[in-house]
DNA sequence: GTCAGTGCAAAAGTTTTGCATACAG
DNA sequence: CTGTATGCAAAACTTTTGCACTGAC
């Protein structure tokens, strides 16, 4: 029974592997894990939680945090993954690979929800293009309270 | 030789005052110190940045890295101040009562542009109503290599 | 005088690094 | 085999906290 996301995966671990390869980098079984966590969960993970998550469900696999980070620096260096920042908390990773979108981000519990609007990108290219910048990127995090935690609000 | 900046110090602090009255709080010397920074300099600081900046303009003052940290974090809570998050290298603070507005940063210099655009602002109000979202703020920042450092680029 | 604020140093997090060992190519 | 990757523990940062003392009200 394959499921038709695989077909995405194997793109994606194929590009893994050339970036890897370009770069004189070797495929390994950590690498290979990190990557499909990241993939299959479709969550915004900090490196920590990915560490734990790996441990979890990946016992026979003895992974150290630090691989983690180096990885997910890696993978964000090479384009496959991005993060974003929460000040002081640190960094939470999704992967790079679906279509552009933002995220909404619920000031209560964290979740992250994500959207995506044409009419924003164009208009920031040309605000960019007016100033003088070479755009290469943007982030845009809508903050408020999500509808789960209004209703919880209510209670309180 | 008043200049007419000063009128909207002036209301800031008076603002900050208010503040610090309505939560029994102390109105302290190096509480001034570091509001008055963060207006004068039309920068976005760390706080360590800020903490030696004081140190430097300030000589008399004996400030602790501490005191910086709990005042940003005052500032921030009661929305004087706002801060940039910037992933594992801390977060810049700047002051909140400027027209609101984003913000554009070089990836070569870090250097940030500010920029505001209410076409922008609209559409975030709409996506997050569409999605049950109760918006309270929002964060965007561009990425790019602003005109100084394209030129520098193509010296290399 | 009282109680919040401060500096200092210690502590708590988070992320990175050094090094000997393991393992992919 | 060679040289990169890894785990571990130590180090490096950044931010927060505990405490005795200071200073605003």
């Amino acid at each position: 029974m394959k499921k038709i996301e695989n077909v995405e995966y194997d793109k994606l671990l194929e590009n893994f592997k050339e970036i890897l390869k370009r770069n004189k980098l070797k495929y390994t079984n950590q690498r290979e894990i990190i990557l499909k966590m990241l993939y299959s969960n479709n969550e915004h993970f900090t490196p920590e939680k990915l560490y734990f998550l790996i441990k979890e469900k990946h016992p026979g696999l003895n992974v150290g945090i630090a691989t983690v980070y180096r990885t997910l620096n890696m993978l964000e260096e090479s384009d496959i993954a991005t993060s974003i920042s929460f000040g002081t908390q640190g960094k939470k990773f999704e992967l790079g690979n679906k279509p552009h979108h933002d995220h909404m981000i619920c000031k209560k519990c964290s979740e992250i929800i994500e959207f995506e609007d044409k009419a924003i990108e164009k208009r920031q290219e040309q605000i960019a293009k007016e100033r003088g910048f070479k755009l290469t990127g943007h982030l845009m995090q809508l903050y408020g309270i999500c509808g789960k935690c209004q209703q919880t609000d209510m209670e309180e």
